[in-house]
DNA sequence: AATTTCATAATTTTCGAAAATATATATTGC
DNA sequence: GCAATATATATTTTCGAAAATTATGAAATT
């Protein structure tokens, strides 16, 4: 693998992950120090995140990390919803038996790390990324994975805080579990009206609890 | 603006407008001579066309042009439908005298350029980007936007020889600038869903079309 | 006191060469 | 002759420094 790719990989997660906080300048002579490598692969990575919109440049002025919005939040729940709806009919229509086993697989793995430990919270996202993937993995459709993919690290940045306080005493009003095998079950029913329904609701319930959030740090 | 910048442009013009064939090695050298300047900015404007999937790279193997498929192609287009149906809903919504003004404004330049010359595909290309983004202007969601874009600059890849070839005595079966009318009239007339279904209509023949001449010139 | 001007410093952007890797060609052994 | 190996060439990738630009701060001016 190259730098440039390692790069990319390395302040995406960063970013995602809020070691790079939102709207944090990203200066080379910082970012050659932090990833151990000079200016060139960097500014591929940058140019990329750009464009993923993780990473916002000005011309002479450098780069820095994309701010976070509630509106930006809303807009790609509300997006990832009209794409996966489709993405999700789409899948149901074409997906095996092989498509319907990894999504139970899928979900049984993300429930193993829920219940070993709400601490470690990547390995929990690692987890909950491929279950939603392995969803719309029959779709037959690059593009709309495509923004799959572009819309979940977006709407990652925005979850992350709620995942590192779920850890926290206070335990969550929503039961994720139960929304998600709820999901799997339509899913492997091949019932796509309730699935879809399904999902869109457990992400407008996502954009509420962030959206609550963000008022009440804001303020 | 940046060398970077213009790298970035000039080359995704250049792959839209077919100077640089699909599927063809993108070498450094070459590059470098062609746009005259140095391996940065030309690296930085491939990673960011390697984003948008215009340029496809290989670690260690450098880029070349992404290539053309049917299957592309005819995902793209079906995603611009779902997209764009659900922005065009949006934006007939949300959109204000401005925003309808502008339709008529795009839409009359468009129609002026293609009886001015059927010659000149770029100047006509410029103005059907305008339109067509014109009647999503008001969605209000920088997300579908921006995937509306992405998919516009896809499908244009396609589209392009087909306008080339309406240059030719053989006049086309279709009657576009018909098509247009029909939509900005519904569009204007806040009809949501005869816009809609317009849309896709318009879509779906570009997509027959392109089909069909793809099937032609590769027999 | 506020604004402008100018020099200095910090920073981004770009280049040209070096390092790393892949591809092509020649050579050897069977 | 053919496969395997070694050598040479071509190409990508990366670095470090130079060039270009912006930001900072002090001095001069209104």
């Amino acid at each position: 693998m190259t730098l440039s790719e390692k790069a990319y990989l390395a302040i995406r997660r960063d970013i995602i992950q809020g070691k790079l906080a939102a709207g944090q300048p990203l200066r080379m002579a910082d970012l050659s120090e932090r990833y151990a490598m000079g200016f060139s692969p960097l500014r591929e990575a940058l140019s990329r995140l750009q464009v993923e919109r993780l990473v916002v440049a000005e011309a002479l002025r450098g780069f820095k990390v994309a701010p976070l919005s509630v509106q930006e939040m809303q807009d790609a729940i509300d997006t990832r919803i009209l794409v996966e709806s489709d993405a999700l009919r789409l899948s149901i229509q074409h997906g095996d038996d092989d498509w319907s086993a990894a999504i139970v697989a899928a979900l049984y793995a993300l429930n193993l790390q829920v219940e070993r430990s709400i601490v470690n919270v990547w390995d929990i996202e690692a987890r909950h990324y491929a279950f939603h993937r392995a969803l719309l993995a029959a779709c037959q459709s690059p593009w709309r994975l495509e923004f799959f993919e572009r819309l979940y690290a977006t709407t990652e940045r925005y979850r992350i805080p709620i995942l590192i306080a779920a850890g926290t005493p206070s335990p969550s009003r929503r039961d994720i579990q139960a929304e998600h095998s709820a999901i799997a079950d339509a899913v492997l029913a091949h019932d796509a009206e309730t699935a879809v329904r399904l999902l869109a609701e457990h992400y407008t319930r996502t954009a509420m609890t962030i959206s609550a959030r963000m008022a009440t740090v804001a303020a």
